[in-house]
DNA sequence: TTTAAATGATAGCAACACTATCTTTTAATG
DNA sequence: CATTAAAAGATAGTGTTGCTATCATTTAAA
């Protein structure tokens, strides 16, 4: 059986839905490429519109400015990740073998799901790293939040601050120890990766060992909670 | 007695020492206040030159570029930091106590200091919070890291770890609890002020709570390790 | 007093961030 | 099949950003 997998995204996110022509998810493949090549500074809409052969004009068709093209596709991996998180966490009871799955799947490389025909999850994952938090970290960023830009995240967030309840309902930082998870996931990454003395990972640099320090520090928090 | 505070900077921050005159002075101060008022993405050389009373070639006469600026600005703020912990933890000889302090530092209000005539402390801080992260999480990092940029940041996170270690030498990851206090009082104050349904602490925007946080975070994994 | 260093003033250029307009292609509909 | 609306392509243009170069003037050091 052939199974494809779409994420409906926020209206708000886009001028066009990508998703809905050839061109659009060009758009979305070539930019996840070369963010990832080049670095979100240097990217451009004329490098994209060259990469894809069509022409700037065409590309602020779809997407207003390249941050809001940032933020529709962090929003979509954010989306893809609750997704993963609820499907692989599924009929599972435990509350603790759930947050391992969950901190399993934040840090962990991700591979390319070939059911999703025009998105890399595997560099997709490491642009989030990299370039993730620039989404919201802008003066922009309340506006951006009234306009519902920022759900998946925050859906996320909730979805993990209420399996970490469960886990133990007299934690006090549910929330906070959630985005505190998904950011370090992430951070502690690219930091092994290219600052490596920020961490205790630089000499293997094996994300099995982050998954160790996440799965440390969130059960010594809600174990001694009461 | 008047105290002046000064800090030596790596030299290749810079391309003209901006500590040894005026116009240097004029651009750390000015350059806080915009990048303050209308976000980095926004700061432009131009517009800073505009507010001094300067010309644009002038201020690259100090700095290559506003990145390089931004690295200055950062570097500067962790080295001042660094410079806070060790006063107000001199002759404490109880860790703990040293950590709570740290923590109390790291997470909470900066008011100016008034020995360093030439940068208002208070929005520094506030800077460091949205655009900090911006400084590292970029393409060049790892040439920027050879050239030392990033040491301010790496000391300061070396002391923070050597406490954790003093307080439970068995604990397995001092230098990436230490890199995760350090951006965690920093990401939850951000999103306490601008995505608070990502944290605990939205209903009464108070940084005492963040402190708090981050106290059980640290003092449970430290406890439960041996 | 001389002289080197720093600053000011002005110009210029390539790339970037858009907007506008018109034509051609493609896809939907009667 | 013909009509027509939507999408895409092609081209041009404008203000801003990021940066370099040059030369005159001021300031500070020797």
């Amino acid at each position: 059986m052939e199974i494809q997998l779409h994420i409906k995204m926020n209206e708000k996110l886009f001028l066009r839905d990508p998703e809905q022509s050839e061109l659009g998810k060009k758009i979305i493949r070539h930019s996840i490429q070369l963010i990832h090549k080049n670095g979100f500074e240097a990217f451009t809409f004329k490098k994209l519109a060259e990469a894809i052969g069509t022409t700037e004009a065409g590309i602020y068709r779809y997407f207003e400015n390249k941050h809001r093209l940032l933020i529709y596709i962090t929003a979509w991996y954010w989306s893809w990740l609750e997704y993963r998180v609820s499907f692989q966490t599924n009929n599972i009871k435990d509350p603790v073998v759930k947050l391992k799955m969950v901190i399993i799947l934040l840090a962990t490389t991700v591979e390319d799901d070939i059911r999703t025909s025009y998105v890399d999850e595997g560099i997709l994952h490491q642009i989030i790293v990299t370039e993730g938090s620039k989404a919201y970290l802008t003066k922009r960023v309340s506006e951006d939040n009234k306009d519902h830009l920022f759900k998946p995240y925050k859906d996320l967030c909730a979805v993990i601050g209420n399996m970490i309840l469960e886990c133990n309902p007299h934690y006090k930082y549910p929330k906070s120890l959630a985005s505190t998870i998904i950011e370090m996931a992430h951070f502690q990454n690219f930091f092994m990766n290219n600052l490596p003395s920020l961490t205790d990972f630089g000499k293997n640099k094996n994300e099995a060992e982050i998954v160790l320090f996440l799965e440390d520090l969130v059960f010594s928090s809600l174990n001694s909670a009461q």
